[in-house]
DNA sequence: GTTAGCACTCAACCACAGAGAGTGCTAACA
DNA sequence: TGTTAGCACTCTCTGTGGTTGAGTGCTAAC
């Protein structure tokens, strides 16, 4: 990318006038304005010139003849990849992350509620999470938890932390020592694995082996595989989705319904933050660079989060193309730190 | 009420003519529109009379001086007392609903969740729905399961298929016997108890009777007095949010957001359905009825369910106060006898 | 008691002018 | 040669005034 000769200095410091002024007032920014506000020394003519070679490269545009310019997709991008500085949060802000992070008896889910809530309520945009994949946890156990006569709590361990239970009626009768046995068959055939490797044969197999009675084992392993389908289904937390109503970009209520369409689907958002769920790494998509259709005008600000190893969820920032990258970078960073140290914490244990 | 005093048969008709004609327009409605279309046989200028009639006494109102009238809250009310023509849904339709509503492996959670699905698409209205209370679900027994050496998972089952289960770290030992003592002990003192009476005395209580090792009644405990919240704590189930984008009355942005601030908070909607729990029966409000000020121009139909005796959650459509009040209760009134029986059938087991 | 007719009201729509912000271009300047 | 001042031009935005049309209330006739 020969971008670093297309742009000298004073290009990229009155690119970035530019984007810096137009995320926080989302009016299109004219040379007075930049010539005024910000100190280049630098007459609005000069800035003029500068500008109109900028539009012709691409980085700006204008909405109309006689507005000033909002800077493009590919503006963005440069702003992102080469201008942005990122400064840290305040003290008191990291400590107020970490006052509402530290967890006493944290399940992981909880945990993402919260971190989800702290990144939607200091950036001021929407904010998704998506907790780990199956793979990344290997079942640890099945337990089978007697509750009525003809009910039983299937009870799902998998490592990390994670637990899934669900209750299953079953046909016949079980007694507490073939509960016993059902439990500890189940666990060492699933011990370790993480795949959902609940076949036919299994269940065969089970009924063969352990000479249980009728309408028994088809019911567990089916609430069984039900309970893993939820583990390994990841699942979605979302927090300050009216948030994108405070930005003058959604005044249009027809935007507003077709953003607020997209968040609605769960589907989708899995969709979307799954492509990022393997990398650890932090990444920013702008406008245009969105795949999907609704997210056009949107960007995404994502990053893994997980033990360090293979085990990643995604956390993702959703706003305006206009959006406070700089703040929106350094508070997911560091609030995605600290989830990984908890979530280390949570594994070891 | 002297209301069948104060408007004679002519009058009724022409008040429905005008809730229902606005109900599905969404436009004033003026003299010549009715004479026109519901067969009257009254002139325009005979109804422009009887008009300035039922202006006067409150049930309609005009939002101009050349505009026509629209029904005024008590306008809608009597409407909904006396007027409104409660039709039973189509055959195909209650079957689909029937077909929704069979579950297979219900729990209750997902049963409410399709109930509320089902009645959002019906209606076209924004629907909610709360868990009964903890009253009406006494526990029946607790279980611990080993988890690991460190962790145990707490397991409340309460009547009526309700679990909830929660994982807790331990600071001591507790070896497989001790388990079971304090899962037996705790079940005892719990059991049929429908009121949180974890206090200090218990595990006072408990650390004497059954001298377990230091580190572990705490955490037990502690966690178990959160498992029983969250059984206890009326869970929301909301379906069909955007719905309400669709109607003219939320085109201005600022209501819109004042609508969608609403329903976002789970504890103001949890607060809104709990004084409808008690009752079983259907109940309108409408516009300023309701007491909370961001409903005023809002409708809520709801309704109880329950197994018939005491344990009741709600079921609730939120609309315009120009809903089509036949519809939505003809809907809710079919799912709710549904998710009754349901109810019962899951209770008997 | 009902209806036709008429004058009146008022929101909604449109056209148009003026203001203001910002531009591109030219010519002067360092 | 790069920078700047000046100027004409463009285009949105705002406010104004006139027109249209729906709907009303009132009066007088049926």
């Amino acid at each position: 990318m020969g971008w670093d000769e297309e742009l000298n200095e004073r290009k990229k410091a009155i690119l970035r006038s530019i984007v810096d002024d137009y995320i926080h007032t989302a009016l299109p920014v004219g040379s007075r304005t930049i010539s005024r506000k910000h100190e280049l020394g630098l007459s609005s003519a000069t800035i003029r010139n500068e500008m109109a070679d900028l539009e012709e490269l691409g980085y700006i545009a204008q909405p109309h003849t006689s507005a000033g310019r909002i800077p493009s997709d590919k503006g963005y991008r440069f702003y992102v990849d080469n201008l942005v500085n990122i400064q840290d949060l305040a003290n008191e802000e990291m400590q107020q992350i970490r006052k509402s992070m530290e967890s006493k008896m944290g399940e992981l889910g909880d945990l993402l509620k919260r971190a989800t809530t702290l990144i939607a309520s200091f950036t001021g945009y929407t904010t998704v999470a998506m907790t780990p994949h199956l793979e990344a946890y290997p079942v640890r156990t099945v337990q089978i938890v007697p509750v009525s006569p003809h009910r039983v709590l299937v009870v799902v361990v998998a490592t990390g932390g994670i637990v899934n239970s669900r209750m299953v009626r079953l046909e016949g009768d079980l007694s507490e020592e073939d509960t016993q046995k059902l439990a500890s068959f189940l666990s060492q055939k699933l011990s370790g694995k993480t795949v959902t490797e609940l076949t036919v044969s299994l269940m065969a197999e089970a009924e063969k082996t352990l000479s249980l009675p009728d309408g028994v084992v088809i019911p567990v392993v089916e609430c069984l595989r039900e309970c893993i389908r939820r583990i390994s289904h990841s699942e979605i937390v979302m927090e300050g989705m009216t948030n994108l109503f405070n930005f003058p970009e959604f005044n249009d209520l027809l935007k507003a319904r077709d953003v607020m369409d997209l968040l609605r689907e769960e589907d989708v958002l899995a969709a979307l933050m799954q492509t990022v769920g393997k990398k650890a790494n932090l990444e920013v998509r702008i406008g245009s660079e969105n795949k999907l259709v609704p997210m056009r005008e949107l960007s995404l600000v994502t990053t893994g989060y997980g033990n360090g190893q293979n085990q990643y969820g995604a956390i993702g920032v959703i706003g305006p193309t206009r959006m406070a990258y700089s703040r929106v970078i350094s508070s997911i960073e560091y609030v995605r730190k600290l989830l990984d140290q908890e979530i280390l914490r949570m594994m070891r244990e």
